[in-house]
DNA sequence: CGCAAGCGTGAAACCGATTTCACAATAATA
DNA sequence: TATTATTGTGAAATCGGTTTCACGCTTGCG
């Protein structure tokens, strides 16, 4: 009656006059099968316009052509374009390779929760986690087997493979470029210390100091938490303290802008009295007066390798875990 | 040996002592089991750490337990934030209901292309598709019976099942604002008309015009393409043009901060001379100088309506299309 | 020339659930 | 009381692929 039943294996056999085992060969890039067999088989998945069951396939094969990123809810996803910005690199590189992506975005702490569960049973082939403050789940997975990438340096050094932007190497050109255009004093507003890329770029700007034999004084270095508010108090405080500062590197472009703002609020000017620069090269950035100079992370490119990293370990590859370069982007505050 | 090989349906039915089919019956809530049996296979579950293989339940049931969520390539995902705002609420909710989020950024123009195919193979239960300039697909699918949600209003009128912002009534509450404030004459920059977000905004800026008796001019309608820099240019020619325009309605943040900036160029000020309003209620909204009034849509619970709705499709009810309400945030541009 | 190794192939077992169907036990009806 | 529904249950078929195993045949080597 109806001819729109999914032809199976069955079809395609009996069409090609093999067996379903030979079907399955050809289907799954067996090499020593009889080019004529091949090529018939082939022919009938044309005609019959075939495709792959895939829950059939999970099931027989093991694998279920899945890749989880799990995204923290802690993260302040909700306003930061960054994670949008590279789940859709991740996921354009996965569907290439017939690798569909699927979105968790959960409460990661749980080392018993739904999560752990849902990764445990197998039920994707690999996971992709964003940045965390704990990764006590993530090393149980990793021990268990599963392969993993981690978008943002792991805090231990436990040897999980992972992808992340060159944070170091951003504070440094950063603090460098103030202190090259001339600026005697430079601050820092950080951000979360607690986090691996927020304790690099500090390390960064502490290196630029080191090298010109000096140490930065404790009152040039604020903590922040990314916000806009955060930003301009401690560049208030860092007025307050240091009358004289001429230069900040805030962690983020957010906090610049906080920043750039007390600084005027002061009575003084960007960047002829302080200059500031930023990180992330983010939408504010372009549109803001006077416009942020910041660190450019190619974020798209950090999606892209995370989803190599992954497809290297799913076929048996040794990876390397990866540090993408920053670019300093020079505008009007510095 | 190794005691770690996962149990199955067959080992549950052996340590309650009852049939494989009784174990699948009480772990899908079948109600006519006796409560003795249901309790033992419910602790033989427990003791044994029990947890369904999802791709061997796909296979036998044709329910993947997986939503795909397909975002076009062609919207400006890369830097804004609100897809990703609308998608965690999305997967959140649908978390919640033990379905998995599918992620697929692709193009969906392709009514044949991979992303066809794979959501016409049944290897998600359902789609939600963000707002799109061609619908062609999304009805070839609606009508192979794919429960399908959209985010974002449809083209056509074709009866797909959608949530949006209340774009009509944020116009309409926008406009209206300004023309209360005492505005006499109010422009509007527009986003890309061909959407029907883009439409309905407008409309609603002209419907307080025509509640008024009046009719916008024409040059007081200015085309813009959602970016910073179309709304500094199209500011530009409405200041050429309308000298004494002193209300503008740019259809979202980044065009209203264009807008400002224009102004300013002018030797005009914000308000006092030109109050502007906003959509969106982003970040740059709230950091920027003078503060921008905006409108706001609840993007979250955008999201979590359109899970609901999926969720309600699955369960097979009845659902209608949701309109989501907008609030005007005003600060200190208009 | 004889025997071991290698190759391509199909039959059948298998992956782990769901679902149909038949059957026995019980309740409802005549 | 005889008969028909109803109910709970298990055996077995089923979903659509993958993979093991054995078989027949060709090739290589001593």
């Amino acid at each position: 009656m109806s001819a729109k039943a999914r032809p199976t294996y069955s079809a395609i056999a009996k069409a090609a006059g093999v067996s379903e085992a030979t079907v399955s060969r050809v289907l799954n890039g067996d090499e020593r099968v009889n080019p004529e067999r091949t090529a018939a088989v082939l022919k009938a998945v044309d005609d019959l316009g075939y495709r792959k069951n895939r829950a059939a396939t999970a099931l027989a094969s093991g694998r279920t052509g899945l890749i989880a990123v799990v995204i923290d809810d802690d993260l302040s996803i909700f306003d930061d374009p960054f994670w949008g910005t590279v789940t859709s690199g991740i996921s354009r590189v996965l569907m290439e390779n017939h690798l569909q992506t699927v979105l968790m975005v959960t409460s990661v702490n749980n080392v018993d929760g739904p999560v752990a569960h849902y990764l445990e049973s197998r039920e994707v082939d690999g996971a992709i986690f964003f940045q965390l403050h704990k990764d006590a789940m993530v090393r149980k997975l990793a021990k268990a087997g599963l392969p993993i990438v981690i978008t943002g340096s792991p805090h231990t050094d436990a040897d999980l493979t992972f992808v992340d932007t060159d944070n170091f190497g951003g504070g440094y050109a950063a603090t460098k470029h103030l202190m090259n255009r001339g600026c005697k004093k430079v601050a820092i507003i950080t951000g979360d210390i607690e986090t691996t890329a927020g304790h690099q770029r500090l390390d960064g700007y502490n290196q630029v100091y080191r090298e010109l034999g000096r140490v930065p004084a404790k009152t040039l270095v604020k903590q922040g938490d990314y916000s806009y508010e955060s930003g301009h108090i401690q560049m208030q405080h860092l007025l307050a303290e240091n009358p004289d500062v001429d230069g900040v590197f805030a962690c983020n472009d957010l906090m610049a802008l906080g920043a750039i703002a007390a600084i005027e609020e002061a009575g003084k000017s960007v960047p002829g009295d302080v200059a500031v620069i930023g990180f992330d090269d983010s939408i504010p950035a372009r549109t803001s007066r006077p416009q942020l100079s910041t660190v450019r992370q190619d974020i798209n490119a950090l999606g892209e390798a995370a989803a190599q990293l992954m497809i290297a370990q799913l076929n048996g590859e040794l990876v390397e875990s990866r540090i993408m370069p920053i670019e300093l982007v020079l505008r009007e505050s510095a």
